[in-house]
DNA sequence: TGTACATCAGTGAACGCGCGTTCACTGATGTAC
DNA sequence: TGTACATCAGTGAACGCGCGTTCACTGATGTAC
């Protein structure tokens, strides 16, 4: 049976889906609701019969981006060889595309530096998030027998936020393009994910 | 010769180091300017004989935040040998106290995730700070030896931020101290800066 | 040294504006018979 | 199938509020003589 979504509830997925794009580009508050409104085809005034408050809307879509990072981790980590996916995930992860794609990125590269000032609900939310996030990570690495999965998916997570973030940053496009293949290497190398590992030890 | 700062001259200095201060809690745009001269122990109006606008407060106070970590740079790095500099400032940057204390951070760690919605000077202030910051590890890098300090430094700039990003973002306090030890010590180890690394090589 | 005056850092009321939120209303949709 | 009615998602005007900014004014400070 195909499950159906009234109108209401599509409309409502509407909603939280633009304010997941608008909160990744410009805060969770920079985000304003008449603008959000706007960009999901209402007017502001029927905010309020799908949320609370902006509070609640603002849970909602912490929620909403960290939906898309599971299915990111899924589509690159479930069913295939753990050190394959763990090293497409991090070219993904690091790459330009990410880098100049906001909307759709990854949440703890977006918000984890203004975490601390989300609303209550909306920052437990963000807190489960990272740890399913490194959650993925470390499941891989153990996967792959890697030594200490424990301590290297933080690692890994640490530096893949911060460079992504560092060239998000930066204002040379060439300056933010090294940044991430400096990363994307040492993690790689670090983590003996490199090609040239991989073809030394098939050998 | 002692050089004078006249009264308006310290003045704008408090609003400056106030703002640096707000800045890094609460987000550049999380600071309103009529709060800001309170803590400075003005009234708002006085705000525009310093500044012709918000923007311009914003510009100095990224300059303000980048002599503070000028300042540490030089502290842990200057006159001593690289690694034992690296190793100290590494232990520092990744400290709980560094952690909790957001009014005196590093403005990368605070403000990198919405450097791009920075006014365009300021932006290319915090563009410059970030330049510099990693150019200090390189140099630091290189003077000890190492291999590669182009891409280490990027790298080490990288987790460094991301881990103590994370740090705070995490809501759990031993999570958050997980976090910062894993990346101090793996850091240290990647660069050969751990403790049993150099006695093994004083041996 | 004392008086008169110019300077100007800082005050505080006021502005237009956009924010989050409320609410009386509309009009399309689905159900009852 | 057609009509009458209830439901309720969404509209749009209005609200109080805090924002950045302006400006006429104050009153302390420093200089001229």
């Amino acid at each position: 049976m195909i499950e159906k979504k009234s109108h209401k509830e599509r409309t409502r997925a509407r909603i939280v889906d633009e304010a997941a794009k608008a909160m990744r580009e410009h805060g969770s508050e920079g985000m304003g609701v008449a603008a959000l409104m706007g960009r999901a085809g209402l007017t502001h005034g029927g905010f309020y019969a799908h949320f609370s408050d902006r509070d609640d809307l603002v849970t909602n879509a912490i929620d909403r981006m960290f939906e898309d990072s599971r299915d990111l981790l899924r589509r690159y980590l479930d069913g295939v060889d753990p050190a394959d996916g763990l090293r497409a995930l991090i070219d993904a992860y690091l790459s330009d595309r990410a880098r100049r794609t906001f909307e759709r990125g990854c949440p703890i590269a977006a918000l984890s530096q203004e975490a601390h000032r989300l609303p209550d609900a909306a920052r437990e939310r963000f807190h489960s998030g990272i740890l399913f996030f490194r959650g993925a990570l470390r499941n891989a690495l153990e996967a792959m027998g890697s030594h200490d999965p424990d301590a290297l998916s933080w690692s890994l997570l640490s530096e893949m936020v911060g460079s992504l973030s560092l060239a998000r940053a930066v204002r040379d496009e060439g300056a933010a393009s090294e940044i991430l293949r400096v990363s994307r290497e040492q993690l790689k190398r670090k983590l003996g994910l490199t090609p040239s590992a991989a073809k030394l030890a098939s050998k």
